[in-house]
DNA sequence: CAAACAATTTAGCCTTGGCTAACAATCTTC
DNA sequence: GAAGATTGTTAGCCAAGGCTAAATTGTTTG
């Protein structure tokens, strides 16, 4: 919920003029909220999520793969590393290969599954591949759960 | 592009054996940077969007209206605003209500727009209203011209 | 087995986007 | 027109996520 006591500033009726008129401030900022809670958790995802499909392809997962796939300097993903560590994500002795924990794996099969839904949805809309691949790496993080029921559903329903 | 020298690690082909195969990682790497830029200009956008929307539902745009509206205290209002400033995109005498300068508001336009087509497109999958315009305030900035335009095909096609 | 190379870590810097607390200006109301 | 309420600004703090440069550890190879 919102902090922050709701101040007087804006008159509450809303005689609309032209398009769409603006939501309730309550909703309005409900939809900011879940934006920024969205991105708290975006980047851990992404790490894990990776981590996971580096270990299931290629067996181990190294920080200077994570570097070169993410696109990214090495000291960046080794401060990552240690967060994720903190956060009880990851373990890994130094310089060696890492692993996910209980609960990375858990956060990686969501995040996998969640990726897939949308990246197939893109496709079954009629994106090409690659635009669908990088519309999804940004999506993803931000599609509701009901939403990606919906995804699903119409991903089964256009498939040959 | 990625910066960053291709470095060795990981082996060259890939026998794949389960799921999908990881994408080649100059392809993979693009994703990301993509998210990243997009993460770059996403609260800009969102601010500019907000204040247009408020100045043509409401007259005028208040730094306080914006504060309540995002769910985020005034001085961290105020502080963008002086950024906003900066890169020429409001104008601002203190203590009145701001106005977009031209640039300022050719970027409202093509927020609100691109908002519009994602908020409509979700409703016309079948997500209803409130959910979609959660999604839509995260997910119209991670959405390609491509696809932005295959959606707004499918919305046109799916209103009775 | 010593060099050279590759991978990892650490230290220190920067920007963004939040916050609180204190102060300043404006507006409203009596 | 002063008091009180509201609005806006400023200062200073913090965490996240980037970076470079330098030091360290592992691995490969002549
Ligand atoms: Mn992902
Ligand atoms: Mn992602
Ligand atoms: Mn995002
Ligand atoms: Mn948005």
């Amino acid at each position: 919920m919102s902090d922050y006591p709701q101040q007087h500033s804006e008159p509450a009726t809303a005689y609309h003029k032209s398009g769409d008129a603006l939501p309730p401030v309550e909703q309005h900022a409900q939809q900011y909220e879940t934006v920024r809670n969205a991105h708290e958790t975006e980047l851990i995802e992404d790490y894990v999520e990776l981590i996971g499909d580096l270990l299931r392809h290629r067996g181990e997962a190294r920080a200077a793969d994570i570097a070169n796939r993410m696109a990214v300097s090495q000291a960046t993903v080794s401060k990552m590393i240690r967060r994720l560590n903190e956060l009880g994500l990851v373990t890994s002795k130094p310089y060696r290969s890492l692993f996910l924990t209980e609960e990375g794996q858990k956060m990686a099969e969501i995040s996998r599954t969640r990726h897939n839904v949308v990246l197939h949805f893109l496709r079954a809309l009629g994106v090409d591949d690659s635009t669908a691949r990088i519309d999804a790496e940004g999506m993803e993080h931000h599609v509701s759960d009901k939403t990606l029921a919906i995804m699903q559903r119409f991903t089964e329903q256009h498939q040959s």
